[in-house]
DNA sequence: CCACGTCGCTAAACTGATTTAGCAGAGCAT
DNA sequence: ATGCTCTGCTAAATCAGTTTAGCGACGTGG
């Protein structure tokens, strides 16, 4: 921009008519008694001039900015957060409005300053993230503005979106089902009672009660569940090499999560078993990683970017007022096949 | 908050001063001769009614927003984007600052209207970050406030931020060399000249500078250079292939980056050959699959988070005109080891 | 005693929009 | 001629700050 902006009063000036009328015309406002001609008018000088309204002006007067915090704990770091944060992105777009991002670090001084920042700013609504799908407390400030949780939940009971990780259990016990497995079907990555870990339980528990509801409609049960204090690789590793040294090998296992996958990838590669023949598995996430394994990996994916498109919506569009599950596609790829012999 | 903001008129109501008295103590400016008591009586007031300036007011006079545009092509969706952002917002906040998020796509018109939306807000600054490190077109309508750019060059010749690519290379090379490995040294992901991507040749041209100048200076020439159409790890796999037909097998492998090690890892398991000991492994970026392979991969680390920080200080605390470069340190894990025998 | 400078502070303008209140003129009925 | 409504438009207030210009009191030197 070399010269100035064009303001409204410029507008005005050059249609001939008043600034009133300028901010009615191009506000599109219902019920003026403006004729066509003076709207065509005021329409021409805007278009001439390239008359953009200064959005703090505005908001000055309206309390509104169309703008939207995107508040989270620690998402905008991990790779988990792209996917959300760009999906909310283009919802935003498409309705006219812009991202602020913050992070807290789940640091009470950082939120804090966050949510002043946010309200000095006066944002539209804010859509509360977490990493991982949990309870969360939402910081009083904001909850006078419009408020969406995002893969989080929380006891005031605010509109959240959620990823639907029971529906993706019950897919992927459904699909290790078709495939012709039964009794020889194991699991990785439930957390023991003591050490569970408040940012994973949730998903943990559905993904559960989705697997178990599927498996139990068919008369079947786990072989066997296969602890992990934590979803990471390593973790996925000794599982699995603590589940080959039972009596009775698992034809299918359920990873909890495709790093958990990962290390039981690694750990059949050493014992010199070939998936899927001589072992199917099957996991949730859709992890970047789970496309380059050999073979790929099927999972259940987490849908970052819809959940982000969603927080919007509900946000902006004022959606339902409950929890809304978004569903987990499954990715078929070539991981599972049916039991040997 | 349940009821209203206190604004500076109530402020200087209650420290019975004016407006203006009260906004210049606030704001500390300099030459005020305003009494030590009246500075006293303002603070105390604006404490005891929790003010908060409205910042749309404010910048609607200074025209300064504290907001800076974190403008991508496609950076916000991807993991690499994660850390940016992340030192991004760190340093803005230590300055007071919060961030506008906005992704082109690539998308003209998604740029013209990001573009749009960020003039309309007035940030103070914008940082336009390419996912890969690259020649980037900055649209001219941005070039009359504060430009860095971030992961990227530009013809103009603006402020930019970059990774030592080159550094990194030598100090991968470095690294070999200390360990006794010579004229066995292959390399994984050159690219063609044909199908040279530009999102990623200048980071691939200056690690290979590194690379060769180091050896070079140790009267070291690569053993061979696997080319790759792309990085992805299903290229490593097959030049690590490739590359273990050929007479002499190499003792270590730089890859290009962690995804082409990923492959180049997988290849080997089929082998049959074990990392480090048939075999030394060292890439470029820690990916965090870097951590979790078997063993750890040594890897040269993109640092996106010192990265994002130093693109906000050069933009707000206006550091060099040229370019910025920051170190990527060596993550050391086991994947290095002496040649055998 | 007056001119002049300094001190401590304030009134009012200003930023660029939205919104309220209301004006002038035309048309119509009485 | 008067009162009424309706039409098409505008003046001015408002939002919450920053900034400019300047006012009254006091001290001082001539």
């Amino acid at each position: 921009m070399g010269h100035e902006r064009a303001t409204l009063a410029d507008v005005a000036r050059r249609a001939g008519l008043s600034k009133t009328a300028a901010s009615m015309v191009l506000n599109g406002r219902e019920g003026t008694r403006l004729s066509a001609e003076a709207h065509q008018r005021v329409f021409a000088a805007a278009e001439e001039l390239g008359y953009r309204p200064n959005v703090a002006a505005r908001s000055l007067r309206t309390r509104k900015t169309a703008t939207i915090a995107f508040v989270s704990d620690i998402v905008a770091t991990t790779r988990f957060a792209g996917g959300l944060i760009r999906g909310a992105l283009d919802a935003a777009r498409e309705r006219d409005h812009v991202l602020l991002i913050t992070e807290t670090q789940g640091d009470a001084t950082f939120e804090r300053y966050a949510i002043e920042a946010i309200l000095d700013r006066q944002v539209d609504g804010v859509i509360y993230a977490a990493m991982a799908t949990r309870r969360l407390a939402v910081p009083p400030a904001i909850l006078g503005g419009s408020v969406v949780l995002l893969n989080a939940t929380s006891p005031e009971s605010l509109p959240c979106v959620l990823p639907d990780d029971e529906g993706a259990g019950a897919m992927v016990a459904e699909t290790l089902l078709a495939h012709g497995h039964r009794d020889r079907i194991a699991l990785i990555g439930r957390n023991r009672p003591k050490e569970r870990d408040p940012e994973i339980s949730l998903a943990a528990d559905a993904r559960l009660r989705g697997i178990r509801a599927t498996l139990a409609a068919a008369g079947v049960s786990l072989l066997a569940e296969g602890f992990c204090p934590e979803w990471l690789p390593e973790h996925g590793y000794a599982a699995m090499r603590t589940l080959l040294d039972r009596p009775t090998r698992p034809t299918a296992v359920i990873c909890m999560n495709d790093r958990l996958a990962f290390g039981a990838y690694q750990a059949l590669g050493e014992a010199g078993l070939t998936i899927p023949d001589d072992l199917s598995v099957i996991s949730f996430d859709d992890d970047p990683i789970a496309a380059w394994l050999r073979p790929g990996l099927s999972t259940a994916a987490l849908p970052h970017e819809q959940m982000g498109r969603r927080a919007v919506e509900v946000l902006l569009d004022g959606g339902a007022g409950g929890a809304s599950f978004v569903p987990m596609p499954l990715r078929r790829r070539r991981s599972v096949a049916a039991p040997a012999g």
